[in-house]
DNA sequence: TAAGATGGTCAACGTGGTTGACGATATAGT
DNA sequence: ACTATATCGTCAACCACGTTGACCATCTTA
Protein backbone atom coordinates (compact mmCIF):
# COMPACT_ATOMS: atom_id res chain seq x y z
CA UNK A 1 0.00 0.00 0.00
CA UNK A 2 1.41 3.40 -0.70
CA UNK A 3 1.00 5.03 2.80
CA UNK A 4 2.70 2.27 4.64
CA UNK A 5 5.45 4.21 5.26
CA UNK A 6 4.49 8.37 6.06
CA UNK A 7 6.60 10.60 4.18
CA UNK A 8 7.94 12.16 7.46
CA UNK A 9 8.83 9.76 10.29
CA UNK A 10 7.35 10.97 13.60
CA UNK A 11 10.24 10.25 15.62
CA UNK A 12 11.82 13.58 14.51
CA UNK A 13 9.85 15.74 15.65
CA UNK A 14 10.21 15.03 19.31
CA UNK A 15 14.41 14.94 18.77
CA UNK A 16 13.94 18.31 16.63
CA UNK A 17 12.21 20.43 19.17
CA UNK A 18 14.91 18.90 22.09
CA UNK A 19 17.36 20.19 19.79
CA UNK A 20 15.71 23.45 19.58
CA UNK A 21 15.56 23.58 23.43
CA UNK A 22 18.95 22.62 24.02
CA UNK A 23 20.86 24.83 21.09
CA UNK A 24 19.19 27.27 22.86
CA UNK A 25 19.56 26.94 26.44
CA UNK A 26 23.59 25.94 25.49
CA UNK A 27 24.26 29.25 23.92
CA UNK A 28 22.49 31.06 27.15
CA UNK A 29 24.81 29.58 29.26
CA UNK A 30 27.59 30.10 26.75
CA UNK A 31 27.12 33.78 27.28
CA UNK A 32 26.05 33.33 30.59
CA UNK A 33 29.60 32.25 30.98
CA UNK A 34 31.06 34.69 29.24
CA UNK A 35 29.05 37.46 31.31
CA UNK A 36 30.69 36.05 34.69
CA UNK A 37 27.96 33.70 35.56
CA UNK A 38 30.08 30.03 34.76
CA UNK A 39 28.06 28.24 37.48
CA UNK A 40 24.88 28.79 36.41
CA UNK A 41 22.96 25.49 35.39
CA UNK A 42 19.97 25.60 33.21
CA UNK A 43 18.15 24.13 36.27
CA UNK A 44 18.97 27.54 38.04
CA UNK A 45 18.05 30.07 35.63
CA UNK A 46 14.47 28.31 36.08
CA UNK A 47 14.67 28.31 39.59
CA UNK A 48 15.79 31.96 39.74
CA UNK A 49 12.51 32.52 37.73
CA UNK A 50 10.51 30.65 39.99
CA UNK A 51 11.70 32.69 42.79
CA UNK A 52 10.86 35.97 41.45
CA UNK A 53 11.02 39.13 42.57
CA UNK A 54 9.10 39.21 45.58
CA UNK A 55 11.22 35.72 47.16
CA UNK A 56 8.93 32.95 48.26
CA UNK A 57 9.38 29.89 50.83
CA UNK A 58 10.40 26.63 49.58
CA UNK A 59 7.28 25.13 50.06
CA UNK A 60 5.91 27.37 47.60
CA UNK A 61 8.91 27.11 45.16
CA UNK A 62 8.40 23.32 44.92
CA UNK A 63 4.48 24.14 43.60
CA UNK A 64 5.81 26.76 41.15
CA UNK A 65 7.81 24.01 40.24
CA UNK A 66 5.96 20.67 40.39
CA UNK A 67 9.15 19.47 42.92
CA UNK A 68 8.58 18.24 46.47
CA UNK A 69 9.29 21.01 49.25
CA UNK A 70 12.37 19.21 49.81
CA UNK A 71 13.91 18.79 46.22
CA UNK A 72 13.34 22.66 46.18
CA UNK A 73 14.89 23.26 49.65
CA UNK A 74 17.82 21.47 48.43
CA UNK A 75 18.29 23.38 45.03
CA UNK A 76 17.71 26.43 47.00
CA UNK A 77 20.67 25.58 49.44
CA UNK A 78 22.80 25.05 46.35
CA UNK A 79 21.75 28.35 44.97
CA UNK A 80 22.54 29.91 48.15
CA UNK A 81 25.88 28.11 48.62
CA UNK A 82 26.79 30.45 44.91
CA UNK A 83 25.10 33.35 45.80
CA UNK A 84 22.08 33.74 43.58
CA UNK A 85 20.01 33.09 46.73
CA UNK A 86 19.45 34.10 50.11
CA UNK A 87 17.62 33.16 52.71
CA UNK A 88 15.80 35.63 55.67
CA UNK A 89 13.62 35.17 58.60
CA UNK A 90 10.29 35.74 58.06
CA UNK A 91 9.24 38.46 60.81
CA UNK A 92 6.01 37.59 60.54
CA UNK A 93 6.08 33.68 60.74
CA UNK A 94 8.99 32.31 62.53
CA UNK A 95 7.90 28.79 60.50
CA UNK A 96 8.62 30.37 57.16
CA UNK A 97 12.02 31.32 55.73
CA UNK A 98 12.03 33.68 52.80
CA UNK A 99 14.13 32.92 49.54
CA UNK A 100 14.84 35.81 47.61
CA UNK A 101 17.08 36.59 44.81
CA UNK A 102 20.20 38.27 45.24
CA UNK A 103 21.64 41.37 43.11
CA UNK A 104 23.72 38.57 41.63
CA UNK A 105 21.01 36.51 40.77
CA UNK A 106 18.81 39.59 39.81
CA UNK A 107 22.09 40.60 37.33
CA UNK A 108 22.13 36.84 36.16
CA UNK A 109 18.16 37.12 35.30
CA UNK A 110 18.39 40.52 33.39
CA UNK A 111 21.20 39.03 31.64
CA UNK A 112 19.35 35.91 30.35
CA UNK A 113 16.41 37.70 29.38
CA UNK A 114 18.54 40.02 27.22
CA UNK A 115 20.39 36.89 25.81
CA UNK A 116 16.70 34.92 25.19
CA UNK A 117 16.65 37.65 22.99
CA UNK A 118 19.31 38.18 20.81
CA UNK A 119 18.81 34.70 20.71
CA UNK A 120 15.04 35.07 19.42
CA UNK A 121 16.28 37.63 17.04
CA UNK A 122 19.24 35.25 15.37
CA UNK A 123 16.01 33.22 14.97
CA UNK A 124 13.96 35.57 12.70
CA UNK A 125 16.79 37.13 10.85
CA UNK A 126 17.66 33.37 9.83
CA UNK A 127 14.32 32.32 9.20
CA UNK A 128 11.63 35.28 8.86
CA UNK A 129 9.61 36.84 12.10
CA UNK A 130 6.52 35.24 10.59
CA UNK A 131 8.18 31.68 10.89
CA UNK A 132 9.17 32.07 14.57
CA UNK A 133 5.87 33.37 15.02
CA UNK A 134 3.84 30.52 13.39
CA UNK A 135 6.30 28.28 15.41
CA UNK A 136 5.68 29.73 18.69
CA UNK A 137 2.12 29.47 18.13
CA UNK A 138 2.32 26.66 16.78
CA UNK A 139 3.48 24.99 19.68
CA UNK A 140 1.24 26.64 22.24
CA UNK A 141 -1.59 25.11 20.05
CA UNK A 142 0.08 21.70 21.15
CA UNK A 143 1.79 21.37 24.31
CA UNK A 144 -0.89 21.04 26.93
CA UNK A 145 -1.67 24.30 28.26
CA UNK A 146 -1.31 24.20 32.25
CA UNK A 147 2.11 23.06 31.63
CA UNK A 148 5.05 23.53 33.79
CA UNK A 149 7.19 21.10 35.68
CA UNK A 150 11.05 21.35 36.09
CA UNK A 151 11.51 17.94 37.67
CA UNK A 152 13.75 17.35 33.92
CA UNK A 153 15.78 15.09 35.50
CA UNK A 154 13.95 12.66 37.47
CA UNK A 155 11.00 12.87 34.56
CA UNK A 156 13.27 12.34 31.98
CA UNK A 157 15.39 9.46 33.80
CA UNK A 158 13.97 7.89 36.50
CA UNK B 1 11.71 54.20 22.74
CA UNK B 2 9.54 52.39 20.49
CA UNK B 3 11.67 49.29 19.93
CA UNK B 4 12.63 48.92 23.92
CA UNK B 5 10.56 46.17 24.58
CA UNK B 6 10.18 43.35 21.96
CA UNK B 7 7.00 42.35 20.97
CA UNK B 8 7.94 38.77 21.39
CA UNK B 9 10.10 38.24 24.59
CA UNK B 10 13.17 35.55 23.62
CA UNK B 11 12.39 33.40 26.27
CA UNK B 12 9.34 32.31 25.31
CA UNK B 13 10.94 30.14 22.89
CA UNK B 14 12.86 27.71 24.98
CA UNK B 15 10.43 27.25 27.13
CA UNK B 16 7.67 26.16 24.24
CA UNK B 17 9.87 24.03 22.55
CA UNK B 18 10.66 22.29 25.85
CA UNK B 19 6.45 21.95 26.21
CA UNK B 20 6.21 20.79 22.39
CA UNK B 21 8.79 17.77 23.80
CA UNK B 22 7.54 17.29 27.15
CA UNK B 23 4.26 16.66 25.58
CA UNK B 24 5.21 14.01 23.09
CA UNK B 25 7.03 12.07 24.70
CA UNK B 26 4.67 12.14 28.03
CA UNK B 27 2.21 11.33 25.42
CA UNK B 28 4.16 8.93 24.04
CA UNK B 29 4.75 6.89 27.76
CA UNK B 30 0.97 6.98 28.28
CA UNK B 31 0.74 4.86 25.27
CA UNK B 32 3.63 2.93 25.93
CA UNK B 33 2.23 2.09 29.48
CA UNK B 34 -1.06 1.31 27.96
CA UNK B 35 0.61 -0.99 25.46
CA UNK B 36 2.43 -2.84 27.82
CA UNK B 37 6.02 -1.59 28.61
CA UNK B 38 5.13 1.18 31.77
CA UNK B 39 8.63 0.21 33.00
CA UNK B 40 10.28 2.27 30.20
CA UNK B 41 10.91 5.66 31.00
CA UNK B 42 12.20 8.45 28.72
CA UNK B 43 15.97 8.18 28.93
CA UNK B 44 15.12 4.54 27.91
CA UNK B 45 13.73 4.60 24.55
CA UNK B 46 17.15 6.83 23.05
CA UNK B 47 18.72 4.28 24.51
CA UNK B 48 17.30 1.35 22.53
CA UNK B 49 17.16 3.23 19.58
CA UNK B 50 21.45 4.04 20.06
CA UNK B 51 22.03 0.33 20.70
CA UNK B 52 20.00 -0.58 17.13
CA UNK B 53 19.41 -4.12 15.86
CA UNK B 54 23.25 -5.04 15.57
CA UNK B 55 24.19 -4.34 18.99
CA UNK B 56 27.02 -2.60 20.74
CA UNK B 57 29.33 -2.49 23.04
CA UNK B 58 28.45 -0.25 26.51
CA UNK B 59 31.80 1.87 25.43
CA UNK B 60 30.62 2.68 21.96
CA UNK B 61 26.85 3.45 23.71
CA UNK B 62 28.80 5.55 25.88
CA UNK B 63 30.01 7.62 22.69
CA UNK B 64 26.83 7.65 20.78
CA UNK B 65 24.71 8.92 23.72
CA UNK B 66 27.84 11.25 24.55
CA UNK B 67 28.01 9.81 27.95
CA UNK B 68 31.09 7.85 29.72
CA UNK B 69 31.37 4.11 29.32
CA UNK B 70 30.58 3.64 32.96
CA UNK B 71 27.74 5.56 32.71
CA UNK B 72 26.61 3.50 29.74
CA UNK B 73 27.17 0.26 31.31
CA UNK B 74 24.94 1.52 34.43
CA UNK B 75 21.90 2.39 32.26
CA UNK B 76 22.37 -1.33 30.54
CA UNK B 77 22.38 -3.01 33.59
CA UNK B 78 19.10 -1.40 33.91
CA UNK B 79 17.91 -2.08 30.96
CA UNK B 80 18.92 -5.20 31.29
CA UNK B 81 16.92 -5.81 34.83
CA UNK B 82 13.84 -4.91 33.23
CA UNK B 83 14.44 -7.48 30.45
CA UNK B 84 14.72 -4.87 27.64
CA UNK B 85 18.54 -5.63 27.04
CA UNK B 86 20.67 -8.65 27.57
CA UNK B 87 24.54 -8.88 27.32
CA UNK B 88 26.45 -12.06 25.75
CA UNK B 89 30.06 -12.66 25.10
CA UNK B 90 31.67 -11.37 21.95
CA UNK B 91 33.30 -14.94 20.54
CA UNK B 92 35.64 -12.97 18.82
CA UNK B 93 36.99 -10.59 21.25
CA UNK B 94 37.04 -11.81 25.09
CA UNK B 95 37.28 -8.18 26.84
CA UNK B 96 33.88 -7.71 25.01
CA UNK B 97 30.88 -8.00 26.01
CA UNK B 98 27.94 -7.30 23.01
CA UNK B 99 24.96 -5.69 24.33
CA UNK B 100 21.68 -6.53 22.31
CA UNK B 101 18.14 -5.95 22.28
CA UNK B 102 15.81 -8.44 23.58
CA UNK B 103 12.42 -9.56 22.19
CA UNK B 104 10.65 -7.51 24.55
CA UNK B 105 13.17 -4.30 23.29
CA UNK B 106 12.36 -4.03 19.27
CA UNK B 107 8.64 -4.88 20.78
CA UNK B 108 8.73 -1.04 22.47
CA UNK B 109 10.98 -0.05 20.08
CA UNK B 110 8.44 -0.64 17.22
CA UNK B 111 5.32 0.71 19.11
CA UNK B 112 7.45 3.58 20.14
CA UNK B 113 7.95 4.23 15.87
CA UNK B 114 3.98 3.36 16.17
CA UNK B 115 2.88 5.59 18.04
CA UNK B 116 5.12 8.72 17.45
CA UNK B 117 3.64 8.53 14.11
CA UNK B 118 0.40 8.74 15.33
CA UNK B 119 1.10 11.77 17.37
CA UNK B 120 2.96 13.77 14.07
CA UNK B 121 -0.42 13.01 12.58
CA UNK B 122 -2.22 14.58 15.27
CA UNK B 123 -0.11 17.59 14.68
CA UNK B 124 -0.68 18.09 11.00
CA UNK B 125 -4.72 17.35 11.46
CA UNK B 126 -4.22 20.28 13.67
CA UNK B 127 -1.82 22.42 12.10
CA UNK B 128 -1.79 21.17 8.81
CA UNK B 129 0.90 19.21 7.41
CA UNK B 130 2.62 21.93 5.91
CA UNK B 131 3.08 24.20 9.28
CA UNK B 132 4.45 20.85 10.28
CA UNK B 133 6.78 20.45 7.74
CA UNK B 134 7.87 23.65 8.22
CA UNK B 135 7.95 23.49 11.89
CA UNK B 136 10.55 20.62 11.34
CA UNK B 137 12.57 22.05 8.97
CA UNK B 138 12.76 25.53 10.68
CA UNK B 139 14.32 23.44 13.98
CA UNK B 140 16.73 21.41 11.30
CA UNK B 141 17.90 25.20 10.01
CA UNK B 142 18.67 26.17 13.61
CA UNK B 143 19.29 23.51 15.57
CA UNK B 144 23.06 22.50 16.08
CA UNK B 145 23.94 20.14 13.14
CA UNK B 146 25.88 17.36 14.88
CA UNK B 147 23.69 17.43 18.25
CA UNK B 148 23.36 14.30 19.84
CA UNK B 149 24.19 13.96 23.20
CA UNK B 150 21.89 12.24 25.63
CA UNK B 151 23.08 13.58 29.11
CA UNK B 152 20.06 15.42 29.69
CA UNK B 153 19.68 14.84 33.40
CA UNK B 154 23.57 15.86 34.19
CA UNK B 155 23.25 18.86 31.45
CA UNK B 156 20.38 20.29 32.90
CA UNK B 157 20.86 19.63 36.53
CA UNK B 158 24.71 18.97 37.52
C1' DT C 1 -6.08 25.61 75.68
C1' DA C 2 -6.05 21.60 72.90
C1' DA C 3 -6.00 20.06 68.17
C1' DG C 4 -4.81 20.48 63.59
C1' DA C 5 -2.43 22.50 59.62
C1' DT C 6 1.77 24.26 57.78
C1' DG C 7 6.92 25.20 57.04
C1' DG C 8 11.52 23.44 57.25
C1' DT C 9 14.79 19.95 57.84
C1' DC C 10 16.91 15.27 58.42
C1' DA C 11 17.54 10.69 56.80
C1' DA C 12 17.49 7.00 53.54
C1' DC C 13 17.20 5.82 49.02
C1' DG C 14 16.97 5.52 43.57
C1' DT C 15 18.61 7.10 39.06
C1' DG C 16 21.90 9.32 36.15
C1' DG C 17 26.10 11.54 35.66
C1' DT C 18 31.41 12.11 36.66
C1' DT C 19 36.49 10.73 37.39
C1' DG C 20 40.15 7.58 38.68
C1' DA C 21 42.06 3.03 39.08
C1' DC C 22 42.73 -1.51 37.73
C1' DG C 23 42.56 -6.23 35.83
C1' DA C 24 42.04 -8.82 31.47
C1' DT C 25 42.62 -9.21 26.69
C1' DA C 26 44.03 -7.77 22.08
C1' DT C 27 47.32 -5.66 19.05
C1' DA C 28 51.68 -3.65 17.52
C1' DG C 29 56.62 -3.16 17.61
C1' DT C 30 61.19 -4.83 18.29
C1' DA D 1 58.30 -14.56 20.89
C1' DC D 2 58.08 -10.97 24.12
C1' DT D 3 57.18 -6.60 25.64
C1' DA D 4 54.76 -2.31 25.38
C1' DT D 5 50.54 -0.04 24.46
C1' DA D 6 45.68 0.44 23.73
C1' DT D 7 41.06 -0.96 24.70
C1' DC D 8 36.92 -3.06 27.31
C1' DG D 9 34.61 -3.68 31.34
C1' DT D 10 34.03 -2.96 36.08
C1' DC D 11 34.63 -1.17 40.86
C1' DA D 12 34.62 2.62 43.98
C1' DA D 13 33.80 7.16 45.41
C1' DC D 14 31.45 11.16 44.61
C1' DC D 15 27.94 14.88 43.05
C1' DA D 16 23.21 16.69 41.48
C1' DC D 17 18.46 15.97 41.54
C1' DG D 18 14.47 13.63 42.64
C1' DT D 19 11.50 10.76 45.98
C1' DT D 20 9.03 9.41 50.60
C1' DG D 21 8.61 9.27 55.54
C1' DA D 22 9.33 11.26 60.01
C1' DC D 23 9.82 14.90 63.05
C1' DC D 24 9.91 19.47 65.50
C1' DA D 25 8.54 24.19 65.69
C1' DT D 26 5.14 27.40 64.96
C1' DC D 27 0.83 29.39 63.55
C1' DT D 28 -4.29 28.95 63.30
C1' DT D 29 -8.62 27.45 64.58
C1' DA D 30 -12.25 25.35 67.17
Amino acid sequence: MATAEPARPGFQLPLLLLAGFRTLIDDLHAELARAGHPELRPLHGFVLQAVGADGTTATELGQRLGISKQAAGKTVDRLVAVGYLERVDDPRDARRRLVRVTPRGADGLRRSAEIFDRLRTRWTDTLGAERVDALEDDLRTMASANWFRLDMPGWFGG
